[in-house]
DNA sequence: GAGTTTGAAACT
DNA sequence: CAGTTTCAAACTC
């Protein structure tokens, strides 16, 4: 079961476990004033779409399966720097699968998942991040009126 | 439960 | 692109 207690995000942004797992907010959340929901679903489809312009990984798992093996392989690596990859501050861990040569940490101390060079760029998810001008949540945050257009399109 | 630490996501 | 900030979860006490 996904939940969450964002605060600050309106659970439209991939912090929220949520959202970035393309799921609507549930009852066992415990989020503040979260967008995240039924009844705003057009402004939703609105911020993934931009989030999926600026990554189009946004939504796809980040954890693939290497073939002929039994290993998961965090496809964009992890980047921790302070705790060896021995906590679920990383994500190769906290999924229960090595570090690799995708991976930029540092004294890592995970298991390690054997690339070959030549299958590196195969399994990597090169994460673009553009740059918006506008987002339509951001307008949504200055402008809370948006937020009530939307919300009245769904009571229809 | 409150406060701290962490690294992904977001931003500049 | 690299450096910085924001964020919510993991962690500590």
């Amino acid at each position: 079961m996904v939940e969450c207690n964002c605060k600050k995000s309106r659970c439209l942004k991939l912090y929220c476990e949520c959202f970035a797992k393309g799921l609507i907010c549930g009852v066992d959340c415990n989020c503040s004033d979260c967008h995240n929901t039924d009844n705003l679903e057009e402004l939703r489809q609105l911020v993934i779409k931009e989030t999926e312009e600026k990554n189009p990984y946004a939504f796809k798992s980040k954890y693939k399966q290497i073939e002929k093996k039994e290993n998961i392989l965090h496809s964009r690596g992890c980047n921790c720097s302070k705790t060896g990859c021995v906590k679920k501050y990383c994500e190769c861990f906290n999924a229960g699968t090595g570090c690799s040569r995708l991976c930029r940490c540092v004294n890592c101390q995970n298991d390690q998942i054997e690339i070959n060079p030549g299958e590196i760029k195969k399994y990597y998810d090169r994460v673009l991040r553009k740059r918006r001008k506008k987002s339509i949540l951001k307008e949504c945050i200055q402008n809370k009126e948006l937020v009530e257009q939307f919300k009245k399109k769904n009571i229809d």
